[in-house]
Order: structure tokens, then C-alpha cells, then sequence
DNA sequence: GCAATACTTAAGTGTCCACTGCACTAACAA
DNA sequence: TTGTTAGTGCAGTGGACACTTAAGTATTGC
């Protein structure tokens, strides 16, 4: 509940890179450890860390450590951000044309 | 409906901007002109323009101009293609855990 | 103990990207 | 026709960011 507004920056951000979604998509089958996350991407293993603290951050991925191995699941605090935010406009836009007719509109004047 | 994927990457990082966040929520308002957009952003007008034409790539506006005069509205295309991804990531998750139970959720084993 | 595994952290590098200034065109106004 | 308004196109710049290499720590297996 607290300071999501802050947040849906860092999770868009989050989400516009490819290889970040890559692993947000391969975390919705499941939960995975890191370096087998790593794998299909090609790229090094501290790349895959880096995005995953990026992802930790934004509330999109959570992560544990037990040993030496760290699993991966997705957390869906981060999606609800930003889903929230995206119906929020989408709503507003919807009433507005309900009220006015879409052939309507005109641009606001101040 | 046509290549929807390759727009996903476009519309978040489209949304990952807080400048252009600020554009599609005054836009959630009512349709609004270039240089009235431009105005509460302390940004130059060209800046704006370029983050229109990234707005308007990515399905999130649409613009036309009429003499001199271009006029912005949001688009809801982009929103969706971004709700949907979103909402799929969510679903898969949430369809695993109804299966395994949250608390035995396990790593995957290849 | 020794080696292998699974990360972790830090520093460096190249690229992308948001922004600017400036020169420009097009439309409207006087 | 002269000036003003509204936007456009482009080269350049500084900073953010994804990625690398390399060196380090902690855990596990033999």
C-alpha cells in the first residue's frame, strides 16, 4: 500500500527491458535459480544478478536464499502496480468519452 | 491484432519515462495540444514532440493535426497490449499455484 | 583440506536516449 | 507583407544503463 506511486516508474522500467521480461516470463512457470535463469540468456551471470536486484526493487520478482543457491518467484506486487495504474487511465479516458460522445471531443481549453 | 509482441517492449518502455507517464495522464483527462502539453512540462517543445512520436509508435496516443495545430488523445490500443501482457504473467502464476499449493512450491528440476 | 559450485561485488566500457539549441516550414493575423 | 504562433527536423551532448571482466565469499562434495 505504501508509496506504489513512487514505484510504477522503476516497474515500467523494469518491464521495458527484453531481457527482464524474459525472466519475468519464465518465472510466471515457476520458481528458478539463478544461474539456471541465466542459461537460455546469453549474456554473463552478473548481468542475470543485476536484473534481478533491479526486479527485486520494483516489486516484480522475490527472491530467497537457501545455501549457496538463490530461487527466484515472480511477486505480484509489481504487476498490480502497474496494472493499477494503466486502469486508472484507461478508466478515466472511458468516462470522459461517456460523457461527451467520442465524436465529440474537443481539446480543453484553459 | 498484428504483431502485438513486438510492440510490448515499446509500450513499457515507453511507460518507463516519467515525462511521458505525465503526457498519457494529462491526456486520461481530455484531448490536448502540443504546446499545452508542453507548458507544466519544464522541458523544450522539441523534447515533447519527441516523446509524442514514441508515444504515438507505441499504440499509447494518437495524434492529428489540423492547420497548424496538432492535437493529442490517448490511445487504448497501447494500454491493452500492455494489460494483457501483464494479466497473462499473472494468470500463468496463479494457475501454478492452484495446482502445487503456495508453501510447496518447489524450484523446477530439468 | 581441496576443489567445484553458486553466486556476489566492483570497476570499466560502449551504447542508447532524453534533452538542447537552432534553423526551418506552415498557418493564421494585422 | 510582415509578424506571430505552432510545430518540425537535425546535429550534438551528457548522463544513464546494460554488459563485461575479474577478483572475492560462502557453501557443498570428495
Amino acid at each position: 500500500m505504501l508509496n506504489q506511486r513512487a514505484n510504477i516508474g522503476r516497474v515500467f522500467h523494469a518491464l521495458g527491458d527484453p531481457t527482464r521480461r524474459a525472466i519475468v516470463e519464465k518465472l510466471s512457470a515457476g520458481p528458478v535459480t539463478v544461474s539456471r535463469l541465466a542459461k537460455p540468456l546469453h549474456i554473463s551471470l552478473a548481468a542475470v544478478v543485476q536484473h534481478l536486484q533491479l526486479l527485486e526493487a520494483s516489486g516484480l520478482v522475490r527472491t530467497e536464499k537457501v545455501g549457496r543457491v538463490r530461487t527466484c518467484r515472480i511477486e505480484t506486487r509489481g504487476l498490480t502496480v502497474a496494472e493499477r495504474w494503466i486502469n486508472e487511465r484507461r478508466s478515466l479516458w472511458e468516462r470522459r468519452l461517456g460523457r461527451l460522445g467520442e465524436l465529440l471531443a474537443e481539446p480543453e481549453e484553459d
